[in-house]
RNA sequence: GCACCCGUAGCUCAGCUGGAUAGAGUACCUGACUACGAAUCAGGGGGUCAGAGGUUCGAAUCCUCUCGGGUGCACCA
């Protein structure tokens, strides 16, 4: 279905043919052949380098070995035109009926672009994991984002998707939100309370304060920590988390899985993950050099268990165990992945916070140990994303209480705005992201773009509805009567949706969708106004009913790919603007 | 000091993994609503792709170096 993919193989086979034909050398590697759409529209409707890529190893000029491809090319029927042009580009011009062909796909293949691609293979991504200590604040839709859109581009692309969230519920600042949790309990009974040695102050923590009132009434008060702290501690998370859920559920995420760190001690889990680094000669007992450039002052020379990533290509080994003999953040890490690995996943995906830079070459190197290089382990970052209001970046601050929330964003521009504006962008570029103007709701709004040319596709089939035109069946209309150059052009982008897909895909790059969903909402927008000035290319032609539904038939494939594209961003496909 | 990311139009960003004359949006200028929805379209000006070398038929893209910005750098998660 992928077209690109099809005259690709074409130019294989021709290639196949002309080595066994004598005129090409024989043992010709065809890897670095592409097949793609030219920038120029006057190069045709599509381009290949096959003759300069093979000159070299053929030992022949390209414009030679691009004029015996173009021979054999003509000769299918696909291909209309094959022209030899500047250094030894072919430009290929392919037949009427080939667009007309995809169009119908589009039209009657409800997984028109689904690609076989990720073949049923099981790929793990994991996204947002933040820590349990608060709602989710913008800081982290980027990242959520980012991880959903990539997890439903590759479900599209045939792989077999978890979507999970790594709940830090292990470390110390979980104590750190029991205690502060523990302090709204006390204010909850009437206490005052003051926020001291980094207890979170803000007012989110007030609701848990009063349901743990509710829960165990008074029999906390006074008490000391080794009394309630345990239960505070997983009352708190349990609390924290129903947040994250509910904020989760606003962006439009929903997780297969939720994964919990502290599931890992006392369970002989990490021990086990470590035993298996061991069993692989992996772990050392060894020290660290001091790091370079300024030297903490309370560094210290000590002897731990390291891990050997530089095996892998880390810059260091890394510690699995801190001085007072418990795990240091990474042991618990590498136990989650070795579980991952275990549960039989073909690929990892980790989409990471611009802050967790440090730790791609950790964790790349521990999952190609735990997994032995069976299973790869993708890391993207989500970059920072600096907010402006009124003209000026706004910071966040936790302790000042100006932090804006994953709510607030919502209530201000809504779950489509957001994820689509967000993913405009490739995921490991700074950008900036203007509240103001997002919040006019108007022109700035790429959304709307995309939308509205979905939206005006819907807005003629029930034209086309009132005029008595039957719709039911555009999949067999005369598409002969929709050839125009300016309708082919349309046509050519609805074709291109498969080979978009794929590439993302390989990338893991669902920003390429959102680019070409907007690419493809100005073809439809073009063409539309073309037919202010050319009646003929009015989508409703009167007195003309198989003219009327080739037309449709056209831009209602391209609407089609709209609502294939949004669904897997996660954004809205209206269907009517007002 | 080391590592990773980044540097493209005044501004915000793409550039299809090495292809042809580097593109959109925005802003500025000009034009198109008696109209299938003008939240749209058509046209114009605007560039030393940070800089310098290198690799080859061909470089914004790959390699080296320099400059500039961001992030992270034993024991914190």
């Amino acid at each position: 279905m992928n077209l690109f993919a099809d005259i690709r193989a074409l130019v294989i086979d021709c290639l196949t043919e002309l080595t066994e034909a004598g005129v090409l050398p024989s043992g010709l590697a065809f890897d670095n052949i592409a097949v793609e759409p030219p920038r120029d529209a006057s190069h045709g409707d599509m381009a290949t380098n096959a003759a300069m890529v093979l000159a070299k190893p053929a030992g022949m000029k390209p414009r030679d070995i691009a004029q015996a491809l173009a021979d054999k090319l003509s000769g299918d029927a696909r291909v209309a035109t094959v022209e030899v042009a500047g250094p030894g580009f072919l430009n290929l011009s392919l037949d009427a009926t080939v667009w007309a062909g995809m169009v119908k796909a589009a039209l009657s293949n409800a997984d028109f672009g689904k690609s076989t691609l990720g073949a049923g293979k099981k790929i793990n991504v994991e996204y947002v994991s933040a820590n349990p200590t608060g709602p989710l604040h913008v800081g982290h839709t980027r990242g959520a984002i980012f991880g959903d859109a990539l997890a439903s581009l590759l479900d599209y692309a045939g792989f077999d998707v978890t979507r999970e969230y790594y709940i830090n519920d292990g470390g110390g600042q979980v104590d750190v939100l029991a205690r502060s949790v523990y302090l709204r309990y006390l204010e909850a009974h009437g206490q005052e309370v003051t926020f001291e040695d980094g207890t979170y102050p803000g007012d989110y923590l007030i609701d848990a304060g009063e349901a743990l009132k509710a829960k165990v009434g008074d029999a906390y008060v006074g008490k000391d920590e080794d009394v309630w702290l345990a239960d505070v501690r997983s009352f708190s998370t349990d609390a924290m988390m129903d947040l994250v859920r509910t904020d989760l559920a606003s962006l439009g995420i929903k997780m297969d899985n939720f994964f919990s760190e502290k599931s890992l001690y006392g369970t002989g889990r990490i021990e086990e993950a470590i035993n298996d680094l061991k069993s692989k000669d992996l772990i050392y007992w060894g020290s660290l050099k001091p790091p370079k450039g300024k030297l903490p002052d309370d560094w210290v020379a000590r002897e731990q268990w390291l891990f050997k990533s530089t095996d892998f290509g880390d810059d260091e080994d890394r510690a699995v165990q801190k001085g007072d003999g418990t795990w240091t953040y990474f042991a618990p890490d590498i136990a989650y992945h070795f579980d991952k690995v275990s549960r039989g996943f073909d690929g990892l995906v980790d989409v990471f916070g611009a802050d967790h830079t440090g730790y791609v070459k950790r964790m790349k190197a521990a999952v190609a140990a735990l997994s032995n290089n069976t299973v790869t382990l993708d890391i993207k970052l989500a970059q920072i994303v600096r907010l402006f209001k009124n003209g000026e970046e706004f910071k966040m601050s936790k302790r000042a209480g100006t932090f804006i929330t994953v709510q607030d964003l919502v209530d201000e521009v809504g779950k489509d705005v957001a994820r689509f504006i967000m993913l405009m962008r490739k995921n490991d570029t700074p950008f900036d992201f203007d509240f103001d103007k997002v919040t006019e709701q108007s022109k700035d709004n790429p959304v709307f773009y995309v939308q509205y040319a979905n939206a005006r596709v819907h807005s003629v089939l029930r034209k086309a509805h009132e005029a008595g035109v039957d719709t039911s069946d555009l999949a067999s209309a005369d598409m002969t009567l929709a050839a125009h150059p300016a309708e082919l052009t349309l046509a050519g982008k609805v074709a291109e949706w498969p080979r978009v897909v794929d590439v993302a895909a390989r990338s893991n790059e669902p920003h390429r969708v959102a680019l070409y969903l907007y690419d493809l909402a100005s073809e439809v927008h073009a063409l539309w106004n073309r037919g202010n000035d050319d009646t003929s290319l009015r989508f409703l032609q009167e007195d003309n009913v198989p003219a009327s539904q080739a037309k449709i038939a056209l831009i209602r494939s391209a609407s089609v790919v709209i609502s294939h594209g949004l669904g897997i961003l996660g954004v809205t496909p209206a269907e009517e603007m007002r």
